[in-house]
DNA sequence: TCTTGATGCGAACACTGTATGCATCGAGAG
DNA sequence: CTCTCGATGCATACAGTGTTCGCATCAAGA
């Protein structure tokens, strides 16, 4: 028995081999925090908070990863991967693609809400593989429906920033209802009183809410986006016709 | 003298009284939080750097703020107020005044690039005064151009959408800049190779790129929002015509 | 003069992102 | 086989965050 009560180091205390799990890496790292971001929203995800899903200490994924801002713009670029672009086709056809386009890109934003959020703070300033790509592509099809390609570029912008500022505005209500756990409904009911009162000078504001109140919630969304949408594309036909 | 080395309570060691400085209140608050957020960003903010901005301590905040939360909504609203909304004049004018509106709200977000984060956060879930009253005036300008009360709403929501998302690209670009302490050639001089690098297999991104690298980005921001939004008139105007 | 409600704030707690230094591993070299 | 070495995982530590709590101090009213 030893004088000194060193810890002697024992078979039992061993950690587990390395390899009894997949090794971490960076697209496990990115899939996972994805997963993380979705099921339990932006100021869930924490160094700590996801090294934890991955059965690896915080500091772990610094070996993969610069840091927090670097995973977060590999993720933003992962999930713009998830959009789908129309590949350019019959030239008269291109208001359904961009309107496909347009949607798919909301569907996705949707999908994330957290990525609007992060836009805001990240920017597009990272140039992803997924998000040049998928430029390309929109540069591609308003091309092929016969704007310049300067336009083009301008109508695309113009497209996306669309998107993505009525993405802000419903991501973040769809966060606050993902984190309340309540249905939409009971969430919508608890917000009533303060709404009501909050517009009650305001008499166009007032009659606009309650023509709105009991409708569907998802519909009513869904509504305002594909009209703005058809304004902008009734835009860019007119300019077309020069 | 006594025995025990209990610090004796002096009158030199007594703080000053509380009077000499005005008062902490909401209003001052909010005032010194919209300074702190212009001049040093939006991750400069912490309840700590502003009370000793306003030579308090961080909690004091509290006794007039429910929390750093309330305190961004109610700093949002605040620079709500600076957007102009013209008066609803002649319906014939509606275009210009719709103009106008937005470049209002552009500017707004330009000068406070930290807006646009932050609403993809806080959302315009919470209903300031500001916000409701400049939501209403442009309800109003929108119906003096002839729309129904529910294609107003969904023309508000639609400009709103529009220029919030130019801008959150426009602000995230703007923040980085205004950080690095660089002049914008110098920022983009040092961006530029990792740009071309990125867009080397995308044609169009790449002569896109080129044809705009030497032009003034000011300007070039200017011209791309100024496009988007004319789309936006042009799009609303078949519609009004029927 | 005494009381009372409002206000300021020091200390503490549970977090965060991240730098550092050490332990451990897998694979290749001799 | 043994030895070595670069890659990888991670415990510790640090500075900074939002927020709570309880105490000290104040201005004003009774």
């Amino acid at each position: 028995m030893p004088a000194d009560n060193q810890p002697v180091p024992s078979v039992w205390a061993r950690r587990p081999r390395r390899r009894e799990q997949p090794a971490l890496s960076r697209d496990r790292i990115v899939a996972e925090a994805v997963r993380l971001l979705d099921e339990e929203g932006l100021e869930a995800l924490s160094m700590r908070s996801l090294g934890t899903r991955l059965n690896a200490g915080a500091t772990s994924l610094y070996r993969h990863v610069a840091g927090k801002d670097e995973l977060i713009e590999l993720v933003v670029d992962e999930v713009y991967g998830e959009m789908r672009v129309p590949d350019p086709g019959d030239p008269a056809a291109w208001r359904k693609a961009a309107a496909d386009c347009a949607h798919s890109l909301r569907a996705m934003v949707l999908r994330h809400p957290w990525v609007a959020s992060v836009l805001g703070q990240a920017g597009l300033a990272s140039l992803g593989p997924n998000l040049t790509r998928q430029s390309e592509r929109m540069l591609a099809l308003f091309q092929s429906a016969g704007f310049t390609l300067d336009e083009a570029d301008q109508a695309m912008n113009t497209l996306i920033a669309y998107v993505v500022g009525m993405g802000v505005s419903e991501a973040a209500y769809l966060s606050v209802l993902a984190r309340s756990g309540q249905s939409e409904q009971e969430l919508l009911a608890g917000l009533r009183p303060a709404a009501e009162q909050a517009v009650q000078d305001h008499p166009r504001l007032r009659e606009g809410y309650r023509a709105r109140w009991d409708r569907d919630p998802g519909q009513v969304r869904e509504e305002n986006f594909t009209y703005g949408l058809e304004r902008f594309l009734d835009g860019f036909q007119t300019r077309l016709a020069r």
